[in-house]
DNA sequence: CTTAATTCAGACAAGTTTGTCTTAAATTAG
DNA sequence: CTAATTTAAGACAAACTTGTCTGAATTAAG
């Protein structure tokens, strides 16, 4: 997993919240949990961390809820990565090795650094409104499919 | 992380069998897990994985240890990475949903599938022999940095 | 003011990954 | 055969991630 599930929930809530019309008012976590088919309180709290991080403002009491704190164009899923997983995948060695730098590289270092930095770029350059609106336009899914068929025989 | 940790270590391990020159003859475990600074139990329970797939032999006793199952350059990484964390790597999504397909796209579904590529053949394309000239001829590591200088004040 | 709705905070549980340890089995050397 | 060495197997523990739950604080509405 290049992300933590905690960073994928938050990247399709805040991905919701741009892809939801009303981009003024707060929308409730219990909503959002039920139309992404997440744990309402495990949302929840990582919802807590993208308030904290400045990146959505809250409110609470009767139509309360959650919305961006910027508009949807100023804010790019890297900035949703990084509050939530922390810096790790800017700098995080293919082979697990400490200090990944080019002064102290892994056999794999050049190809990898290349593919780190695709990634880098992919969440750099996405902001949270131009992947709504490729939401919004095409026929693109933010929730599991039909839920797991069951196992074993 | 986009490979486990027991993954990294089996490909460290792998990789310094394929850089050993001794290609015929075994190596301890204990041995390796000295030169490459991890746990011997670990490692060892790593190995037995590998050795279990038939990507390496093993024998016990006095001399005994393991060796590459087959020629440095008949294994790429890609065998060893699915060996240990299995075809995940493969078909995983970015966001962590389920059943990723053309089909069944998610926002990011083209920009992930081109990155994922990349990756996968990196894995392909990679041989033990190959990254393990690049290591005998350049400056690589294997192993981490001195040892963590401890946090705090 | 009272009540209901909602987020906030944090304890707690469950699950997974990582790491340690002990014992058994196999192999080699003498 | 005996003893030493080494992997195999698996129990167990520690750490981290994921998920659940309860109660407090805040807000809005009547
Ligand atoms: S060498 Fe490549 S893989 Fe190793 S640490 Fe540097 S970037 Fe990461
Ligand atoms: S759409 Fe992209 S990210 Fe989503 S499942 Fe398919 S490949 Fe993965």
């Amino acid at each position: 997993m290049v992300l933590s599930k905690s960073c994928d929930y938050g990247l399709r809530a805040a991905l919701f919240l741009a892809a939801s019309e009303r981009e003024e008012s707060f929308v409730s976590i219990s909503e959002m949990a039920k139309a992404l088919g997440l744990s309402f309180h495990f949302l929840t709290k990582i919802l807590q961390t993208l308030t904290r991080k400045g990146l959505m403002v809250s409110t609470k009491g009767p139509h309360g809820g959650v919305r961006l704190a910027r508009p949807a164009d100023s804010i790019n899923l890297m900035d949703i990565v990084i509050a939530i997983d922390g810096p790790r995948l800017l700098n995080e060695c293919v082979l697990g090795l400490n200090g990944c730098s080019d002064q102290h590289p892994c056999p794999l270092h050049r190809q990898w650094v290349s593919i780190r930095s695709g990634i880098t770029e992919l969440f750099n350059q996405s902001t949270l409104k131009s992947v709504a609106q490729r939401i919004a336009e095409g026929s693109y899914r933010l929730i599991d499919l039909i839920e797991e068929p069951e196992k074993k025989v």
